[in-house]
RNA sequence: GGCCCUAUCGUCUAACGGUUAGGACACAAGCUUUUCAAGCUUGGAACCAGGGUUCGAUUCCCUGUAGGGUCACCA
């Protein structure tokens, strides 16, 4: 038989009883991806079906995080809508003696009755796309309950039911469902579905090597939004955690979603857990700020320091600023940190103790005669050639006659006033001309 | 505990029987800035153990060990 190339069509199944969790997006984006790959339909059911659980906060979440890192369906379907199909098909699994109601110890606040699906105690095997041939011995799942009553389906008989009227071809989720498997295949056997090809991806692990939870810190994708991550970033990480672009030693771990989109091999995605390394996730997501265009990222910056409550009050000195920043930073919210820190001193004049200017036992005469020629250095530079580069062209010769720590050290201090701050070509060119004049010769006047 | 999955530097990984076991993050050192970062350069760092198969195993098979997942009227 000619069989037509099947419709390659894929689905992520989360519940919304949490935050969109960092494996679920990472399951969602290989199935993304995938679906791309091969022009297939990527679609999100929400399994809503625990009413108790499921929380339409949670569902907006979800679908905003999806959405922020630009994941988008084709298709979309909630379990809670479609209670009507499922009970078509259990009342058929009754009649059919493939599920019978069974009369269950009452007491604790328990049901009487509840649907089970009539275990036909057999192997059953599936060939796992990244892990191969996977079988199950059935008999030890028992009858397992399928759904409550006609009207409140189980999570297994909705997941086939939708899997099957959805015409699914690929599973493609987490490892922590390779046990739910044999139980799905056998209920869609039941019901005469097809059974699709599944994938099983290694789950995302904390650094104690254990599955990724919420005692481990930031899982929620809209955390790592407000701490100042790209989707970008995000994406790119997610793809490279269990699974790598075919490569001929060097190793690339900065790709475009158009890249991974036209290189990925779900036959290759790893078979092991992965750790989720926030450092390599800090790391690419600074790769992805380098990106940013100069504008964007000045507004970006601007932002992000205002809502930290501080304050801007030399525009000038700002945009200057804003490359130091960025090639500082590795998420967007250190900015804020960079700028109240590091450069505070464009902010307010520095107040310091008058031997701080001194360095080491240079001694005050040395110290002021040193700073006094850096201000006349400094005075010759023309304005329009005022850059940290120039600067520091200029003073060195200077520095290295006499001795650069006594130098260096006082001229940056009497800028900054500050322990830790850029150097000290790169603060005069920061205040400008006007200011960095202003404030040595403030230096000057304090030592005596 | 039963069942299932997994096993290369600290971490993410490459290798599809023959390599000085490669890369990235992290780490260390040097340079730079005589501050702190960033940046650049260099370096240390791995085949879980034992049996097979083979001329030859990190690679294939078995056993052990270790780690993980899962055992609901949750999903």
């Amino acid at each position: 038989m000619n069989s037509p190339v099947k419709q390659i069509r894929v689905r992520i199944a989360p519940s919304p009883t949490g935050s969109l969790h960092i494996g679920t997006a990472r399951t969602a984006l290989f199935n993304y991806i995938f679906a791309k790959q091969q022009s297939g339909v990527f679609i999100i059911r929400i399994e809503d079906t625990d009413k108790e659980r499921s929380k339409k906060e949670f569902e907006d979440n979800i679908l905003d995080g999806l959405s922020w890192l630009k994941i988008k369906p084709d298709e979309f379907y909630r379990q809670s809508e479609r209670t009507e199909i499922y009970k078509k098909y259990i009342e058929k699994l009754i009649a059919d003696g493939s599920a019978y109601i069974s009369k269950e110890e009452a007491g604790e606040g328990k049901r009487s009755e509840v649907i089970r699906f009539k275990n036909p105690n057999k192997a059953v095997t599936f060939n796992d796309i990244i892990r191969g041939p996977i079988t199950f011995e059935t008999k030890d799942l028992g009858d397992f309950v399928i759904a409550k009553d006609l009207d409140t389906p189980l999570y297994h008989l909705a997941v086939v039911v939708d899997d099957h009227e959805m015409k699914i071809s690929h599973v493609i989720r987490g490892e922590d469902h390779i046990s739910n498997t044999p139980r799905q295949i056998m209920l869609l056997e039941a019901i005469g579905a097809n059974i699709p090809t599944y994938a099983h991806l290694p789950l995302i692990l904390a650094p104690d090597k254990s599955k990724l939870s919420k005692r481990h810190g930031a899982i929620a994708v809209t955390e790592y939004r407000e701490n100042g991550f790209l989707p970008e970033a995000i994406v790119n990480f997610l793809a490279i955690l269990g699974w790598s672009p075919q490569s001929r030693g060097e190793e690339e771990n900065v790709l475009s979603f158009e890249d991974v989109v036209e290189k990925f091999e779900l036959e290759k995605v790893s078979k092991s857990g992965a750790v989720f390394d926030i450092k390599k996730l800090e790391w690419i997501n600074k790769q992805y700020i380098k990106k940013i265009p100069q504008e964007d990222l000045r507004e970006i910056i601007r932002e992000k320091i205002l809502t930290w409550g501080l304050s801007i009050s030399n525009e000038e000195m700002f945009v200057r600023s804003i490359p130091l920043i960025t090639e500082k930073i590795s998420t967007l919210n250190e900015a804020s940190a960079v700028w109240q820190e590091e450069l505070l001193f464009l902010e307010k004049s520095p107040k310091y103790d008058v031997e701080k200017l001194i360095w080491k036992d240079e001694g005050v005469f040395k110290t002021k005669e040193n700073l006094s020629k850096i201000l006349e250095i400094i005075q010759m530079i023309d304005s329009s050639e005022f850059s940290a580069e120039r600067i520091k062209e200029l003073i060195f010769p200077f520095a290295d006659s006499v001795g650069r720590g006594g130098v260096l050290w006082p001229m940056r201090f009497s800028l900054t006033g500050q322990e830790k701050s850029p150097d000290p070509f790169m603060s005069a060119y920061l205040l400008g001309k006007d200011e960095s004049i202003l404030r040595i010769s403030q230096a000057v006047n304090l030592l005596k």
